[in-house]
DNA sequence: CGACCATTTGATATGGATCAAGCGATGTGG
DNA sequence: CCACATCGCTTGATCCATATCAAATGGTCG
């Protein structure tokens, strides 16, 4: 069983993780509590952010693009846990190191803000401590949902998928995802083909439309709802 | 697709909720700061603890026993998240209600400590708002593994599960599973037929024996590392 | 002993994986 | 600016792991 997926494609080579050139400079960004102090800086599409078991310097906020989380089996089949949009907070660790790897999904814009600085803050003001365990458990609630995802089948996850983009994108029923039918099929368990059939499927059924590959429009969300129990 | 999975049994009419009937007694337990003034309190097999988006007016440690944590589809699919041993705390929340569903796996005694006294001594003690948060964060990496599990192939998620639980109740290389075929099945994302034909096949080929359905030996644990990945 | 429940085993069906080829868009070098 | 190589996606044919349906076995408790 060597479900194919992508093998970490260029990214282990064309590394640009932050840690291994030093910090970025610094600049000031107003706003919430969390995003004090955060340098924003550019990832080309498919650079490595950071890495599995990498010590957690950083923690990141997408300002634009998009970045996935993931994780690998020995054999190379690669699960992606989470897809960061635009505002979404990512590799935030209680513990010292990173428990996946980040890349950009499409070339992207992160603020990267020093860890050490919000655990110190966090020493002092306990409703600082309060939002950093609540990112967390935010991210164990999507965790378990996505659990619940794997055990369904083709048509529920390509449909639960889609409404989670929809709700996230925030363009109405028209959707640009800025994900690969890869990534798509890494994230849901699938391969790529199932996907790609899946799609054709939904579109027959007129529950989607397909006007270019990328793009995704919902014609039936009640039809997709009922999909996603 | 509605693969046969515990319907949430019995359970539901059954229930011994803590919150409904009352506080239990005080009762101090020395120990570390978070096993502070808990009630010891018995749960029949198969009785909830607690249920989804019930409030979350307690946190519980495993005494003895076991406890399954779970979240079910609409259609009745079920999803165990965890099992927790003695020694294992669970129902920590950061928000304001469950996130799952709670059941005693055999006849348990769980220690209930009340939420509001931890969540005031972690306003003003920034260790334990730091453990409360690290708490979280382990439960949020057993999640993102057991993401990974639910991508394998039967023989794989069968070899991990065993070894979780060698390791998890230490015994050596023998292990009495306290839950059923069906609690694993529902663990693992297959059916109660595939985990038995696998374990089944497992004896077969020497890697287990199966002295009686709930008691595994482990016999050959870099065969079943090896699967493990 | 008999009823019940959990587990195993057998036979068959099927959803999604795998293997393979074609197609359209995008980018590159001549 | 066009021809060609490349890449991502779709579609087709077939296979296989696991689900499903069904029945037998075994252990437990009244």
């Amino acid at each position: 069983m060597l479900m194919r997926t992508a093998m970490h494609p260029i990214s282990s080579r064309q590394t640009a993780t932050v840690g291994r050139n030093g910090p970025p400079p610094r600049h000031h960004a107003s706003g919430n509590s969390l995003d004090l102090m955060g340098a924003p800086m550019p990832f080309a599409r498919n650079v490595e952010i950071y890495g599995e078991d990498e010590p957690a310097e950083y923690l990141y906020k997408v300002v634009s693009g998009a970045v996935r989380t993931y994780r690998v089996l020995n054999d190379g089949r690669r699960q992606i846990g989470a897809f960061l949009l635009p505002g979404d907070i990512f590799g935030l660790e209680a513990g010292a190191t990173h428990g996946t790897s980040a890349e950009a999904v499409a070339d992207s814009v992160v603020l990267v803000i020093k860890r050490s600085a919000v655990m110190a803050l966090a020493e002092r003001d306990p409703d600082v401590a309060r939002q950093l365990w609540t990112l967390t458990a935010q991210e164990l609630g999507r965790a378990q949902n996505h659990m619940l995802l794997l055990i369904r089948n083709a048509q529920e996850r390509i449909a639960s998928f889609l409404l989670e983009m929809a709700d996230r994108v925030a363009g109405g029923n028209s959707v640009e995802l800025p994900m690969s039918r890869q990534d798509i099929a890494d994230y849901l368990g699938l391969t790529i083909e199932t996907v790609s059939r899946t799609l054709t499927q939904l579109e027959a059924e007129a529950a989607i439309a397909l006007p270019t590959s990328r793009r995704v429009v919902l014609r039936n969300r009640s039809a997709l709802s009922e999909l996603n129990a």
